[in-house]
DNA sequence: AAACAATACGACCGATCGTGCTTTTTGATT
DNA sequence: AATCAAAAAGCACGATCGGTCGTATTGTTT
């Protein structure tokens, strides 16, 4: 709780800086964002950004941060509202092809581009991405493994390897939606989770009956 | 046939040049690459490589095809020398992994850091990679398609589908073989496309035993 | 009203960026 | 040996990069 209504407008702007920071690190990366560019875009100064963070590299770490809480709001919240199991898989898989259909980040998946661009790059701010993406990863294998707990996929299921594959339809169709056809890039996504989960659960009454 | 030594030169120089962009450019992108800094590499002068290229843009598109040659010459062509079927989908696949898996490129894979460096970024060179992307995808089809006029797979098989799910396998070990353990994606990687084709493929023979 | 602190700004720095213009070196032609 | 073209280098430019510093603005506290 903040009182003090100078704070308060410090941070009004740091997350107004860092959500168009996230926005145009999937147009130009976060390397390639130009912290000049950033002030304008923002109609601030460019000094001014240096009162809230001492370097680029702690405001590309910021904005890392920020990606993480905005995808945490939009993809894994709402899946964690449907039961665990193929439901909440499925909900985790529409809410990741929802968010990329809407367009929100012009370049489709912070995590992807940043990923790609900084995986030769080593640093902080490689570090901290490659953190978050086991994080990501143990987190789709944790739910793979609630499934399987539920009786909703065979206890022999390869959860690991599940868990890989579902990334790896969401993962393509940010990839494709910007360069070919997004509609039928986004249909591949679900299409391909919903064979495989309708193929493996015992109970079809879990899942949609065609790709929604 | 080049009898001229001076154009001779010149080609050495620009295959020289351009080898080392392809290489330069997964570590820190098509457009993070910089002329002083490729011309340092390479022990020439940043103004001899505008007596190649007028600009910037045009190395990067040159760049681009460069990296599709190689593509070709790594991946394609060793597909090409297998049979026709599921066997030449696996030849492809396993090739593409051998190619993540051997570090040719520290950055993974050319089209993938590019793809997603370019997605959001207007002009020339996102062109020619979606064009590029475009034909990949068409000709991975085009395999599948192979594969089921051979009898290999089902007739009813949703081509397309199962074109974006293998290229969604070799993109994520692209990803994950920098950030995360990189055996574990590749095996992955393999493992997906195997037991794919094993539950599609009426010959059993035809694939091999377990994931290599 | 005065003192104080958080926030934001303008001006400026050295380095590097892509690029143009001119000259030198290298190899082929006669 | 002289001529000529291709390749490569030298040099300088305007712009932009991340970053620093001193100052002004804004809001709180007494």
């Amino acid at each position: 709780m903040t009182v003090d209504g100078r704070v308060a407008r410090g941070d009004r702007t740091r997350t107004a800086v860092l959500d168009a920071a996230v926005v145009l690190a999937t147009e130009v990366g976060l390397h390639g964002l130009s912290l000049a560019q950033l002030a304008d875009t923002l109609g601030v100064s460019k000094s001014g950004l240096f009162a809230h963070w001492r370097s680029k590299e702690a405001l590309q770490l910021a904005t890392v941060d920020r990606a993480v809480e905005q995808w945490q709001e939009r993809i894994i919240d709402p899946a964690l509202r449907a039961p665990r199991g193929v439901r909440r898989l499925w909900a985790l898989h529409q809410a990741r092809i929802d968010f990329y259909a809407a367009r929100v980040l012009p370049g489709g998946c912070f995590f992807a581009s940043t990923d790609f661009e900084y995986n030769a790059r080593p640093g902080p701010v490689r570090d901290r991405l490659a953190e978050v993406f086991g994080r990501w990863t143990a987190f789709l294998e944790h739910l793979v493994r609630e499934a399987v707990a539920a009786g909703e996929l065979p206890a022999d299921v390869d959860v690991p390897q599940l868990a890989y594959e579902i990334d790896a339809l969401g993962i393509t169709a940010a990839m494709r939606s910007r360069l070919l056809d997004p509609d039928t890039a986004y249909r591949h996504a679900r299409q391909g989770l919903l064979n495989r989960l309708r193929a493996l659960c015992p109970d079809p009454t879990l899942l949609p009956e065609g790709p929604s």
